[in-house]
DNA sequence: GAGGATGCGGAGTGAGCACTCCGCTTCGGC
DNA sequence: GCCGAAGCGGAGTGCTCACTCCGCATCCTC
C-alpha cells in the first residue's frame, strides 16, 4: 500500500467518526469526504459501502472507549471506578449510538464491531466484579444490565436536551438502584 | 369540510401511526398512503409536510397515552399505580420516540405536541405526588427524572433487542432507585 | 337530479443520496 | 530522472423520497 494510500485512509476514518458524532449516521459520505479533504471516490476505495464506513468508524470509538476504561479500572476503589465508568460510558454511547443504530437496523453489527465491543465488555465486567466483591454493589446484575441502563441513560439525553441537574439525579437513582441490596 | 374527507383525514391519521410505529419515521408517505387506501395527494392534503403527519400522529398517540394513565391512576395504591406506570410509558416510549425523534431534530415540537405531552406530564406528577406521600418513594425526583429514565430504558431497548431478564432486572434496579431514600 | 364546489389519485418534478468510472496525478523501485 | 503501477478527484448515474399539479370523480345543495 502507498504511503499516501495509507495516510488517506486514516484522514477519512477520523473525519467519519467527527461527522458522524455531530451530524449522526445520516451524515453524507460527501461531508466525510470534505472533512478529510479528499474526493468522494476515495472515501469509496477504502470503505467500499457506508456500511463500511460505518463500522470502520464504530470499531475506532470502541477501541478508544475501551483504552480509556482500561486507565480508570487500574487503580481507583472498584466502586468509584464503576462509577466513573458509568459517566464516561454515558458520555460517550450517543457518539456509539449514532454510528452502531444503522448497522444494527441492516443485518446487525459485523464481526470486528463484535469484537471491540467485547474487549470493552472485558474491562467492565472486571471492575463491576471488583465492585461486587467489596459488598457495596448488589449481586444480581451483570454487565449487560450495566449496559443496558446506560445505553438509556445516553439515548435519553440525544434527543431531548435535558437539563443538566434532571441528568445528575437521573443517574444518581441508578447509581442508589445498583448500590441497594435487592429488595423484595 | 366534505363527509368523505373528514373519513380519509382519519383513515390516514390511523395508517400514520401503524407505519411509523412499525418501520419508524423514515417510512415513506406513499407507505402511509397505500395503508390508509388513498393516494399520495390526499395524505398531503391534509397534512402538508412529512412533519405535520408525524406532529399529528404524535399528538393522537399522546392522547391515547394519557388516558390509558388516568385509568391507571384513578384506584389503585399510589407506588403500584407508579410502578404501572413506568412500566406502560416504558413499552410504550418506543413508538412515542419514532415519532418525535425527527422533530425534536428539526426545530422542535410544535405546539400541539407539547399541549398533549403535558396533559401526560400531569397525570404522572399527580401519581407520583401521591406515591411520595405514602414515604414509600424518595422525594428528590420529580417528573422529569422519570420521564428521562423511561425514555432511556424505552430506547435502549429499542435497537439492541435484550434478552427480558436483562431487562426485568434493569428495570428492578430503577424502581429499586427510585424506592431507596438518597444516600450520601 | 343537476350543477358547482370540494376532494381525489397518481404521474410528474426536483433534490439529495450512495456508489461508479475513468482520465489524470503522484508515488516509488530501478 | 523514468516509467509503470497505484491512487486520486469529481462529474456522472440511477434510485428514493417529499411534494406538486391537474383532469376527473364524488358529494352536497337546491
Amino acid at each position: 500500500m502507498r504511503a499516501d494510500a495509507v495516510a488517506n485512509r486514516r484522514r477519512v476514518l477520523v473525519a467519519a467518526q467527527e461527522v458522524f458524532a455531530e451530524q449522526g449516521a445520516e451524515a453524507s459520505t460527501e461531508e466525510v469526504a470534505r472533512r478529510a479533504g479528499v474526493g468522494t471516490g476515495t472515501v469509496f476505495r477504502h470503505f467500499p459501502t457506508k456500511r463500511d464506513l460505518l463500522e470502520h468508524a464504530l470499531v475506532a470509538h470502541l477501541d478508544d472507549l475501551a483504552e480509556a476504561a482500561r486507565a480508570t479500572a487500574s487503580g481507583e476503589d472498584p466502586v468509584e471506578a464503576l462509577r466513573t465508568l458509568v459517566a464516561d460510558m454515558a458520555g460517550r454511547a450517543p457518539t456509539k449510538l449514532a454510528m452502531a443504530e444503522p448497522l444494527l437496523a441492516d443485518d446487525g453489527l459485523g464481526e470486528a464491531s463484535h469484537a471491540a465491543a467485547e474487549r470493552v465488555r472485558v474491562v467492565v465486567a472486571e471492575v463491576l466484579e471488583r465492585a461486587q466483591e467489596t459488598g457495596r454493589v448488589r449481586r444480581d446484575v451483570g454487565v449487560d444490565e450495566i449496559h443496558f441502563l446506560v445505553r438509556g441513560i445516553a439515548q435519553a439525553q440525544a434527543f431531548l436536551p435535558v437539563a443538566p441537574e434532571v441528568r445528575r439525579r437521573a443517574v444518581e437513582v441508578l447509581l442508589d438502584g445498583l448500590r441497594c441490596a435487592p429488595r423484595s
